[in-house]
DNA sequence: CAAAGATACCTTGACAGGCGAGGTATCTTG
DNA sequence: CAAGATACCTCGCCTGTCAAGGTATCTTTG
């Protein structure tokens, strides 16, 4: 969790597409994924997720549905859309750009002094 | 203006902080320079700039004083501490994790599938 | 010279996303 | 059977952004 919500805030909702892409998953799963992906560094913060949920549903992005499971919990799980998908790839391209535009404006030159 | 606000969320203080790396400057200059090193793609809202300089000051990172300008609308000048300094480069070290977390968790990885 | 535009500052109030704190229900394990 | 994991959810606060509005000075232009 050492990185702060600013800096991923914004984020939340291509994390979650992302995590979709290749696959129908439910909420606590995604979490953990992003969990071990990032080796604890960071996660996703449970409010936060499923304000994302509605959010990313909202949108049309996501639909959902409960699970059948015969034993254990209920689980509510997430598929995403074709929309979702085009989102998805928006929002990677937005990051790039974003990336670049940031890197520019942090960098400590000193040019023409 | 094409970056989305919530890509640079938290940013702007750092972005304040590089600028003010080079020397002493005052709020419309500093947006005005932001505005050039992107191109017109990003430029701080006005109130943004001006909250984020209150922040940096009761933190301690900046301090200002007024200009004594014989002509001209008069200016307020920002100067970053030592403080503010050490802010800066701790900043950017986070944003280089960030950076690499935010790419783990965006990619389209299919490994395993 | 008056109007328009640039320079330069500032505040208020609304909005949105993140998240701490709290809650529910089920299953597994010691 | 208590504890912990799995799995879901909501409420209300906090913080950063920014639209909209304001002030004052100087320069340019018709």
């Amino acid at each position: 969790m050492s990185i702060t919500a600013d800096l991923i805030r914004g984020h939340t909702d291509t994390i979650i597409l992302a995590h979709l892409l290749h696959g129908n998953s439910y909420g606590y799963q995604i979490n953990k994924a992003i969990q071990d992906k990032t080796a604890g560094q960071y996660e996703l913060k449970e409010a936060t997720l499923y304000t994302a949920f509605r959010r990313l549903e909202a949108a049309g992005y996501i639909y959902s549905y409960w699970g059948d499971e015969m034993t254990g919990a209920r689980r509510r799980y997430y598929s995403i859309t074709p929309t979702g998908r085009e989102a998805y790839f928006r929002m990677r391209a937005e990051w790039e750009e974003a990336k670049t535009t940031i890197e520019k404006l942090l960098e400590d030159n000193d040019h023409g002094r």
